[in-house]
DNA sequence: TGCACTTTCAACCCCTTGGTTGACAACACT
DNA sequence: AGTGTTGTCAACCAAGGGGTTGAAAGTGCA
């Protein structure tokens, strides 16, 4: 997943009021007018978030009979997820690999007396 | 973890510049010359840059000798996964949910040859 | 102390964004 | 056919964000 597309993601949930739509989508599909219900704004700002979320490949809105359905997309979670396991997994790699070298230094104390000066 | 604070955690992530930087950091800690040299902008820009992903605490500046080193931090990652992990959760439960329904109704037509005036 | 480098602050520019209102097209339903 | 709801488009406004430059603190070191 490019660098972009990751950035219109994230930036896509950079945003309460869209945040709080994936969340309640989350628990089933709802219409436009439901879920503007909450929100003390125009239906009009409702769906430029729409348009947002959808943009981003987080919202689909399957064609149907007119109360157009909105739908929560999981595919681009998936995407994320597999994005920052990347970082937990190379998180997990750099603390190993100073544990080992902890570790080295720690024998060359030992033998040496005086890590720091090691090439 | 607070919708304003997911949101901002997202807002960070919302620039591709930042997400490069993250990438990188992710393979080690870093000086802020370090970090700007591949970009062709201001250093105060990348300044500006790293103190959003400060304060949405993806990264942080430890204390010390003066070219003082970049560093992620993997907690809100975690927070980040668990986040997004409910949200497959509730998507899984959906559609098993959805499964049952089909099922029941596939049984309701076996039985009465109509499922939808079922209450 | 003085010099170089790192870090921060402030002002400014331009473009994007979240929100508004108004108008209008597209459906569904009697 | 006509009417109410649903969906879209456009113009506008205020605020925020990414970038710049310039200047000023801090910090490390010969």
């Amino acid at each position: 997943m490019s660098t972009d597309t990751m950035a219109r993601v994230f930036g896509a949930l950079a945003d309460p009021t869209r945040i709080d739509m994936v969340t309640r989508l989350a628990g089933g599909d709802a219409t436009v007018n439901q879920l503007a219900e909450p929100y003390r704004m125009s239906l009009q700002a409702v769906y430029k978030h729409l348009r947002v979320l959808e943009d981003a490949g987080l919202v689909s809105r399957p064609a149907g009979p007119q109360p157009r359905v909105v739908r929560l997309e999981t595919e681009v979670f998936d995407r994320m997820d597999e994005w920052i396991e990347r970082y937990r997994r190379q998180a997990e790699e750099r603390y190993s690999r100073l544990d080992s070298v902890l570790a080295s230094l720690e024998t060359d104390n030992e033998e040496t007396e005086d890590g720091k000066e090691q090439s």
